[in-house]
DNA sequence: ATCCGATGTGGACGCCGACAACATCACGGT
DNA sequence: ACCGTGATGTTGTCGGCGTCCACATCGGAT
């Protein structure tokens, strides 16, 4: 039982709280995130977070790139699963699962997925026509597969991208913690099913 | 100048808060609405609200419904200016104006828009199979419409409704306070038009 | 060995939501 | 006519939060 009287100076902070921080995204979404409780749970007081982060949304934003990377890391591996001979089936299986895993990580870390998507203002937003970065260009990748086959026409490749986001963007919200929350887990999967199929028909029924 | 002296009690307070917050809540959304404020605005001292909400989470629901309606009224009033002869092209004229006037209701009200989605559990929420209220129900009266006329298949009504409805709130979500919250408004129209055009194909294609 | 900048601490301020005790007033039963 | 009682509004208080300030500590460059 060695009491080392804890060192005045933590040595390793700023990793520590990041970390410590996007636990606490992770149980109880972005409001959770609280200065003084992080501190609280790295063991070093408050305000010790001033010395890394300029503010509380500067914390935060660095807790929503984590979970960006998340999710952009859990879409890759589900996609990476899909075993299919055919090109074209292939391509098609890749974008269904680009969606479902998305829809799946908004279902099972809400968390996470409400950080990912609280910045504060678009600081880092490139002033250029894309900024394909994270799970944007993740989806990118699938859809130019999809073009690359023949599967996908390149005049309906414009706005795909965006098209294929927003459906499962907006199946999240509102199944997630939107209006539709209370769906029951086995309507919500057909539901998805559904709504994947509409957009599959959309782009290259 | 008659300085009547304030009298000890309002009389007509509850539905004052409720606007002062409506109002609260257009300008700085869910998070600016902010109980000593509301009362300070309504001229009346904090904790008065007490009397009529039993907490700050009671008068944001009330503001979350009058949001809800707002929207739902903007919807109707959008798809009775329709003006189209045929019955298939006027319903599915009336089917994207209804998106359209969602979309442009999420990017002209954003503080609206966030806290008519910001409820805190689904206390209303009808357990039964759906819950056919608000701008939910605007949308489903136009799928049907589209079915009557022929141009919807039954078939592919099931879950067009939910397809809808995602596809339009992650559109407004992605684009008005989102990752591409910094798309320009021409490029933001085109991305709408293919994306309902998405829709389209998906539904009647 | 000394100084200095980086890092962590303790205290303070103003804000918030919420609770409790008190003040005011309209109305109804006697 | 009167009183009292319940609804409504006020003041005071508490703990928690983000943030600023002054101070403490420590490691490395000079």
């Amino acid at each position: 039982m060695s009491n080392r009287p804890q060192p005045y100076h933590h040595g390793n902070l700023r990793p520590v709280l990041v970390d410590t921080a996007v636990e606490l995204a992770r149980s109880t979404g972005p409001d959770g995130v609280v200065l003084r409780e992080v501190a609280r749970r790295a063991g070093v007081s408050h305000n010790a977070a001033y010395r890394h982060f300029d503010d509380r949304a500067a914390l935060l934003a660095e807790v929503s790139d984590r979970a960006y990377d998340e999710l952009e890391r859990v879409m890759r591996e589900r996609i990476a699963t899909v075993d299919e001979a055919d090109p074209v089936e292939r391509a098609l299986a890749r974008l269904r699962e680009t969606g479902r895993a998305y829809v799946e990580f908004a279902l099972s870390e809400p968390g996470l997925f409400a950080t990912a998507f609280t910045s504060s203002a678009g600081a880092d937003a490139h002033t250029g026509v894309e900024e394909l970065t994270g799970p944007y260009l993740v989806l990118n990748t699938v859809l130019d597969e999809l073009v690359a086959c023949g599967a996908l026409s390149p005049e309906r490749r414009q706005g795909a991208d965006v098209g294929c986001w927003a459906m499962v963007h907006g199946f999240s919200e509102l199944v997630g913690t939107g209006p539709l929350r209370d769906v029951p887990p086995e309507a919500r999967e057909l539901l998805l099913e559904a709504v994947l199929d509409l957009v599959h028909r959309g782009l290259v029924g």
